[in-house]
DNA sequence: AGCACGCCGACT
DNA sequence: GTCGGCGTGCTC
């Protein structure tokens, strides 16, 4: 049955900066199609070429003060089923106004587009269920009938929980739990291998009515997904951030495992958290939140402390056995990276003939060219970062922008040759390692020796094997990696980053010798963990060391509370970037002045300052920070700051906004 | 974000 | 004399 065509007009919204709405016309030959454009992706002419689009509305005519004549027509409609809906854009509505960033931009966020490449299976040829094993102990139980209970406001909570203490066991029950009742759940994990491994446990556990959709996977394979979960076959979703906006109906519940990992917060535009996004889908679609960690982000842990999630306790390791002994060790008065005590801990394993990680928070961290004399520092030219020497190459790379230089034997500045690089390095570390353990078998994994894909595989399956008796690397091989052969581990140098100027530093560094901690002694609770560290008083490290998270958070929290800091202020940041120095200095100034007469109550601006790394590829940043008690009132300060800034600025100028910022690196 | 239009240096 | 650098402004 065909309707009159008459000619028709749909709104179209860009993945571009700019929050616009486009008018096109519908060609009467797409009349069968033009009810139904809304929600599908569409290529249309945009300027000079053509560009896809996100069609969002119909209307009968054309917007006020556009020409008739200056209408285009709609190329091709690339969907033939939409790939959104009216609540799915009410979600991209809410990301757009929260995060200031494009309507067309938020929905490029939520959908699949295929951008980038890899070639990790979908779950749809997973067959096999397995019933849920063993019994529960009592104290997930309780969690479990604390998250499934009836409710008539769906709560939040937190399974907190140390590792080993059968988390994921009630969140998968749970999850059942929410299947059986005919809903769906949504389940997110940190942007790592976890995903892969958590996928293929719930692919096993719920078979086809799993699905999961992550950054990996091929294009093809997305949309195969994709497409699953949206016709309602899949109703149980795995992934990482973007997963929160999985096209689930009767979504019922939203796990979010590692809670404080800070790859829940988008790197770039829409900059959003997948926890608030998390917060906001249950919250309009009447679903409960669970997340869980052992070390709870200093937000979520506030929120416990004032009632506002339910927190459940899991206070016992499944396998029994106590946590790994942790010992804090310093480096002061040692002359190479490896203390004695690390040392015979290593030669102690070795004999033992167990396996040992030593781990490193970044590759070629704290490896500075420095001179003794006047102090001088090699610096990147184009960035304001400290080079990093490359013993492979023989250069000193700067790790932002890839700039290089030979090495000068000479301090540039005062002539003198007290200066070099001094430091730990990977590099420097394993050559350390292999000098002093020439007998033992040592393989280094980060990211310059596991750049090929199935490399980083290849390295952890020679280590689960024992054919290797120390892994070296960074944060990779502390992330969700059990090693049944692991007796130590030894932390290299744990206050990286605690003299970065964030103000959540700290709150890092315990978590990664916490998280470090207690996978280590997970099958072996013989284990032993050596943290090796320049402030050996340092809270962080002492909290952390004792796998004292009240003692930690009690410090921390009032910490952060005299001096005004998240979670007892809410943040918005503002980035300036320009070639030219004077420019990002005015256009800062300007929002400052602009925005400072906006500004509530109690709330008060930081800056306009030098961003923490002031020039970045030959870009100049500053930076300005306005703060406040509660968001609502400071997010509407903004965007009328915006606005006004907007009108009259320097195009030369780039601006960033950061709606809660997580790192103000 | 792209892409074109537009006004100033070193090349056949 | 042109080819081409990227600064600025628009895209229904």
């Amino acid at each position: 049955m065909k309707e009159p065509s008459a000619p028709g007009y749909v709104d179209i919204v860009f993945d571009i900066p700019a929050n616009q709405v486009f008018t096109y016309k519908t060609e009467t030959d797409q009349t069968a199609l033009s009810g139904t454009v809304p929600g599908r992706r569409v290529m249309v002419p945009f300027g000079a070429r053509d560009m896809l689009g996100y069609a969002i509305g119909r209307r009968e005519a054309p917007p006020q003060g556009v020409a008739l004549g200056s209408i285009k027509a709609v190329r091709r409609v690339v969907d033939s089923e939409p790939v959104f809906d009216s609540r799915d854009l009410e979600l991209a509505r809410w990301i757009s106004g929260y995060y200031f960033c494009g309507l067309g931009q938020a929905l490029a966020a939520m959908i699949p587009s295929g951008k980038r490449t890899g070639d990790y299976p979908s779950l749809s040829s997973v067959e096999e269920i397995t019933p849920s094993p063993l019994e529960l102990s009592e104290e997930q139980k309780k969690a479990l009938d604390a998250i499934t209970a009836p409710a008539d406001k769906p709560p939040l909570f937190y399974l907190y929980g140390i590792t080993g203490s059968g988390k994921t066991e009630v969140f998968l029950r749970a999850a059942e739990f929410m299947l059986n009742q005919g809903n769906s759940v949504i389940y997110l994990v940190p942007e790592i291998s976890l995903t892969h491994q958590t996928a293929e446990a719930i692919g096993k556990r719920f078979g086809k009515a799993a699905a999961t959709i992550h950054s990996g996977m091929s294009p093809a394979n997305r949309l195969t997904e994709w497409m699953r979960i949206r016709s309602g076959e899949a109703r149980i979703v795995v992934g990482p951030r973007s997963a929160v906006f999985a096209p689930v109906e009767n979504l019922g519940l939203i796990i979010i495992d590692e809670e404080q990992d800070g790859s829940y917060k988008s790197g770039n535009t829409p900059r959003y958290h997948a926890r608030q996004a998390a917060m906001r889908r249950c919250s309009v679609e009447g679903a409960r939140l669970v997340m869980g960690s052992a070390t709870p982000s200093a937000e979520a842990w506030k929120l416990m402390q004032d009632s506002e999630i339910k927190r459940l306790d899991l206070t016992r390791r499944l396998s029994g056995g106590s946590p790994p002994e942790i010992i804090p060790v310093s480096l002061e008065k040692t002359s190479g990276c490896l203390t004695e005590e690390l040392k015979e801990e290593i030669r102690k394993t070795a004999r033992m003939g167990r396996q040992t990680i030593l781990f490193l928070n970044r590759r070629g961290f704290a490896y500075f060219y420095h001179c003794n004399s006047c102090g001088y520092e090699l610096t990147c030219r184009h960035c304001s970062v400290s080079l990093t020497w490359h013993k492979s190459r023989s250069r000193a790379i700067c790790h932002y922008c890839g700039y290089s230089v030979t090495p000068p034997k000479a301090c540039p500045q005062c002539g003198s040759l007290e200066a070099g690089f001094t430091g730990f390095g990977t590099e420097m570390i394993e050559e350390e390692v292999r000098r002093t353990f020439p007998e033992l078998r040592i393989l280094r994994a980060d990211a310059d020796t596991t750049g090929k894909k199935g490399e980083l595989k290849k390295t952890l399956d020679l280590f689960r094997s024992g054919e290797i008796d120390i892994l070296l690397g960074t944060q990779m091989v502390a992330k969700g990696l059990n090693f049944p052969g692991v007796r130590l581990v030894g932390v290299v140098l744990a206050d990286t980053g605690l003299h970065l100027p964030d103000f959540r530093a700290a709150e890092r560094t315990f978590s990664l010798v916490v998280q470090v901690a207690g996978r280590s002694g997970r099958y072996f609770p013989d284990g032993k963990v050596i943290v090796q560290t320049l402030r050996p008083q340092d809270p962080a490290i002492v909290k952390s060391c004792a796998l004292d998270v009240d003692g930690f958070f009690e410090a921390e929290l009032s910490q952060r509370e005299a001096l005004s800091f998240p979670p007892y202020t809410r943040l918005i940041r503002f980035t300036f970037r320009s070639k030219d120095a004077e420019r990002a200095d005015k256009a800062a100034a300007r929002l400052a002045s602009i925005a400072a007469p906006l500004l509530p109550p109690g709330a008060d601006a930081l800056g306009p300052a030098e961003c923490p790394l002031g020039i970045i590829a030959g870009s100049h940043r500053r930076q300005l920070i306005i703060r406040g008690k509660t968001m609502g009132s400071l997010h509407a300060a903004a965007g009328e700051a915006l606005a006004r800034y907007e009108k009259g600025r320097d195009s030369r100028v780039y601006l960033e906004v950061d709606v809660d910022p997580v790192s103000l690196l």
